[in-house]
DNA sequence: GATAAAATTGAGCAATCATTCAAGTTTTAT
DNA sequence: ATAAAACTTGAATGATTGCTCAATTTTATC
């Protein structure tokens, strides 16, 4: 891959990265082969190499992408409300309708890879850590925020509680992996936004 | 594989199958050769394939141990405390210390298999969802003891407590499989364990 | 329109995959 | 002791794996 690239070939690597994406979230790091990868790019072996390298390459790549789409998705919800706590409760609500969309998967796709990769994809496994760890210190300045502006006890440990969290997504996400009614996933989803919610004090109900 | 077998051979068996569930349960099942299965159980393929039919076979069977290893401890936890939600709160604190075990995996090997495995592996996924589902159907009728002894409220749904709870199990082990210190997990247990005690009725503290 | 650089092609590579089966060995039954 | 049955062996199978690279086409610059 060279420096200098065109308008359009930038378009056809962004377009690449997210059909990969597509591929790589719905079977996984080891059950997508290049020929699976060939096919959804429309592309042949030489041109993928050179544009990403190798398959763990593009992987990660694409691994980068979503933690960035997903990242991105938390900030507009927790525009939308008022206040931190009601952003993230909404924002699990959200997660409760997962069932209801067309994805690769219901599962979060860092989760799939960080259950799924061995010491053999270790570059891999160390992104799909770090990019983990970047959503969970945007859950913790959520809590720390909606401490700062007195939605919540100033007592409560915003770490622990930006940790259960993102344990509360995974659950949700896993569980929701199940082949189940997306009313039982919107139920779950309702309990753990209603607990985030209970974490308010009372002087910021009416906020 | 005939239906008559010898005391030794059905050992061997099992203690062949012990193994399997290991390598399974920290590679995954598309990680996993049978050349390293062929190394685990020091058996030849002829064997391997005389004994359990395939690769799938034998990892549908390694699933159903796992399982029945997982119910057994959760029962085993369940008798050792006065009351059910007592008991819940205990397991859910033991999983805390999963990181300190020297195990295959911390995630449960059930979602990992639930998270990885495709269409193409469906008979195994249908496995999979039953043994989820059974964990889930125990989950349910310990809330559903905790009322009938009045130990939690009669108006909550025992069916969303025990999804929720089979959530929470699943997200903990999820994030206990990151790179992360014992004791964090140790603290999200434990944040997880007080809210099972929070649903105890004040008349059921003492007991 | 000529020239250089960049990007793409696809046949082909060695390695590994899950699996088979004829032959040999051990165990069981008589 | 003997025959039958059960079990194990390991070389070999065809398919698939991730990947390479010389040849070709496309793009950019003058």
């Amino acid at each position: 891959m060279g420096h200098i690239m065109s308008r359009t070939a930038l378009y056809n690597r962004h377009d690449a990265l997210e059909r990969a994406l597509q591929l790589f979230w719905q079977k996984g790091f080891h059950a997508t082969s290049l020929k699976d990868i060939e096919q959804a790019l429309d592309m042949r072996p030489g041109s993928i190499y050179a544009a990403f390298g190798n398959k763990e390459g593009l992987f990660q790549e694409a691994l980068e992408y979503y933690a960035r789409l997903g990242l991105t998705e938390l900030e507009r919800v927790l525009s939308h409300h008022k206040t931190p706590l009601l952003g993230l409760a909404a924002y699990i609500r959200q997660l409760g309708g997962i069932r209801d969309k067309a994805l690769p998967s219901r599962a979060c796709m860092l989760v799939k890879s960080l259950l799924e990769l061995g010491a053999r994809e270790q570059t891999a496994l160390t992104k799909v850590e770090m990019l983990l760890a970047g959503m969970e210190t945007r859950f913790i300045e959520c809590f720390k925020e909606a401490q700062s502006v007195g939605e919540m006890d100033s007592e409560l440990d915003p770490v622990r509680l930006g940790r259960r969290l993102q344990a509360e997504v995974m659950g949700l996400r896993a569980f929701a992996q199940r082949d189940i009614e997306s009313s039982t996933v919107h139920a779950l989803a309702e309990d753990m936004a209603l607990s985030i919610e209970a974490l308010r004090l009372d002087d910021s109900v009416n906020v």
